[in-house]
DNA sequence: AAGTGGTCTAGACCACACG
DNA sequence: GTGTGGTCTAGACCACTTC
């Protein structure tokens, strides 16, 4: 019932550590009650801030759910709060080791609901630039990336030629945001974009597209197609270690 | 510089949203030292636990970068934290107000390695359950699950029928694991799943495999087919409300 | 009524990293 | 050296929920 206390571990992760143990070593099984925070700083040795840090931290993982009066309580569900890592694509192909870059293709300044593409949070006739780009790894395509930016919410794009700097680079360091909104769909790749990317027509392509607003103003959407099997999004979740 | 306080929002809560609309406001620009605790303390009239929970809490969104010493800095690339939740077809289906049901169309006992099919982290010859199923959204095939199961890691697994209680259900009840590894695809549907799923030869899908373990003991590998354009994986994120 | 978690404070010691 | 965040403690008040 003790604490084994490493050496620079803070206590907090010691509690929180025995006690997914307990959990994942079924000593407290789904629906039981854990002790109550007053019953493991008695038995732990530690303050009541320490062990309500470390239920807390348990609880955002989903491990417990805590309740007052009821107490703390296993929980068997709680994968559902898992998560992937967002897709960052240049990130990814450095970290393979690989060699990233990009090119421009694609440059226009049109008005949104113009040319069969509509942007539904914004007013028809807002000034739009849209982008398309292709991505690289060791000089191999990767992706295709067809971008709109919303001018209003980013005058100084305009200004800008994204020949040196991706414009998710940009956009990131020049325009402040506060909402995200991701959906992933496989997509047969079409012709031209098959030619771009070269992978066959039809190749099944995983296709994510991500919105951004800041403050309700819609400020960019990107809607990023993945070359086949040359890339992928993958993510690993673990509990703390024991 | 004080602090609103809303009725029922905790105090830590509070500074962390004068915080965030400091931010997004561009009234800290990116690199930018933000006010040290001991400032906020004085200015904001709290305790420092209450600052520092508010400013962890921005660090752990990825707002801010905390450094000893050098204090704590504005973030510009905060978007690498950013997530997906996962994907849980049965919950995505019910809560989109649509009737979930599934069907199990295969099952076999077999060895590890056997049968075109190796587990890379499990012997050979390891006995491995697999299981063939379909989901349905009112009727309608939504997506195709294939799953094995280490049967050393989960030996009731021969009991079940898997009739009324879908694989990942039980599994989730009955087995415990600390590790899960996703990783999302796109897939031209083969002939047989394409009838499965009813979509045309070679339509693109998405493809979420999904493996779990249990202190370094593989428990499971999940592969689920998305049919088409009928499901999609999406998620929001937002930054504390201002 | 009483147990439980949620929050807050004041004060303290420490390790770290920059100057 | 010294400012900074990281952590810990003891004690307190409160709201909620179930007993």
């Amino acid at each position: 019932m003790s604490l084994e206390q490493a050496p620079g571990l803070p206590r907090f992760r010691a509690v929180e550590r025995e006690l997914t143990r307990r959990i994942l070593q079924r000593e407290y099984v789904a629906g039981e009650k854990l002790p109550s925070e007053a019953q493991l700083v008695a038995a732990l040795g530690v303050s009541r801030q320490t062990v309500s840090k470390a239920l807390s931290e348990l609880a955002k993982q989903g491990l417990v759910s805590r309740n007052k009066r009821a107490g703390t309580v296993v929980t068997n569900h709680f994968h559902e709060r898992f998560v992937l890592p967002l897709y960052d694509i240049s990130a990814d192909i450095t970290q393979r080791g690989d060699i990233y870059s990009f090119s421009l293709i694609g440059r226009n300044s049109m008005r949104n609901a113009d040319q069969g593409f509509a942007w539904a949070e914004l007013e028809s006739g807002a000034s739009v630039l849209e982008l398309e780009l292709v991505h690289f790894a060791n000089a191999i395509p990767v992706a295709h990336e067809r971008r709109y930016i919303n001018v209003e919410a980013a005058p100084s794009a305009f200004e800008q030629d994204f020949a040196q700097i991706a414009p998710s680079t940009w956009l990131l360091d020049n325009v402040p945001w506060s909402t995200v909104r991701h959906r992933i769909t496989a997509l047969n790749c079409p012709p031209t974009m098959a030619g771009t990317l070269q992978v066959p027509d039809g190749t099944a392509c995983v296709v994510v597209e991500r919105r951004t607003w800041h403050l309700d103003v819609p400020v960019t959407i990107a809607r990023m197609t993945l070359a086949g099997d040359r890339l992928d999004i993958s993510g690993e979740y673990s509990l703390a270690t024991l």
